[in-house]
DNA sequence: TATTGTTATACTCTATAACTATA
DNA sequence: TATAGTTATAGAGTATAACAATA
């Protein structure tokens, strides 16, 4: 349990700094996940990732395949699968076989699905609010919007080195995909 | 789904980049603990929870009792029971009757937890940095970890209004817990 | 009575692999 | 063959409520 304060390299040691932004990173998003999904919870039955599920869908231009919706937002297909047949059963969205394509099958959002998005939404926007915007700043705002926004692309481009998740080549992707089989 | 993305005042309207701010902060620690839950799986067949207990109680004086362990850890009690059963069966932690107060149980690291923390922990950071640090500057870490404690300190003190954990014994708030007494 | 912790139970969620059907 | 999606299954995780024991 040797903590490296000190390197020999003479580095500055970052390790202690950088972790401790990284606890706290992952403890207040935790708090905040938690929050939400309270909210989400109670108001609307809604799990986040429904949440994000149903928004994707309420704002799309129309319906969406399967495969469009899981991106970023599930890490399996059958993950998106039976979350979509959760959302199906309870009337908020709706799955048909794509006329282009036989093998999709798009989802669209209903009637139901676009109300109660309404009637989630303004208590969501209250609780991050609440838990995250009233202790920043203009300028933190700013920052944290910038710097998660960095973090994201930078992640989305970097995938967990051991997992090797099944890449989609949206349309034109030089990526020929290691999959050994 | 009247949206304000802008306003004539020049400080308000900042629902628009709020947003932008939160689901780009929402899907980067998404990532973030995706990342770091499979390395955590695969090379110690930890989930994060259980790392975290691990680490608190490898860097704890002694041992600590389950309500301890627990702040800010877990969301309920039954939860940390499982986990630290968990962790018991695995021979990473005891569990023994606190010789103070019969009621707590204190739980302590073994040899063999504090053994599967520094095998863990060089991938864990190793991860961290490839995925979080990697992509900041030096003022990046210094601004992102400020903001982020403080927003955990700000979210610990303001807990989800709906929620009403049972951290205060607040006695005026007959809350929606269904307390029919 | 209040606190500490466990147990029983039920449910949500996720991932893997096998499968169907279409391209 | 490759792709889109589902299903079957199995396990992890969590929350709630009832419970026992101690303070």
């Amino acid at each position: 349990m040797a903590q490296p304060s000190s390197d020999d390299a003479g580095r500055p040691a970052p390790d202690a700094r950088q972790m401790v932004a990284y606890f706290a990173l992952m403890e207040a998003t935790a708090l905040l996940q938690h929050g939400v999904e309270q909210q989400l919870r109670s108001t609307g039955d809604l799990s986040y990732v429904q949440f994000q599920v149903l928004v994707r869908l309420a704002y799309a231009d129309g319906p969406l395949t399967m495969t469009q919706l899981a991106d970023g937002v599930v890490y399996s297909r059958s993950g998106l699968t039976y979350q979509a047949a959760r959302l199906a059963k309870a009337g908020l969205i709706t799955r048909r076989p794509s006329p282009d394509d036989e093998r999709s099958v798009l989802a669209q959002i209903t009637d139901d699905g676009r109300d109660l998005v309404g009637k989630v939404l303004p208590g969501h926007i209250e609780v991050v609010q609440r838990l995250l915007f009233n202790a920043l700043s203009e300028d933190d705002l700013d920052r944290l919007g910038g710097i998660t926004a960095r973090l994201r692309d930078h992640m989305r481009s970097e995938p967990p080195r051991s997992a090797a998740p099944r890449r989609k080549p949206d349309r034109s992707s030089p990526d020929s995909g290691a999959d050994p089989s």
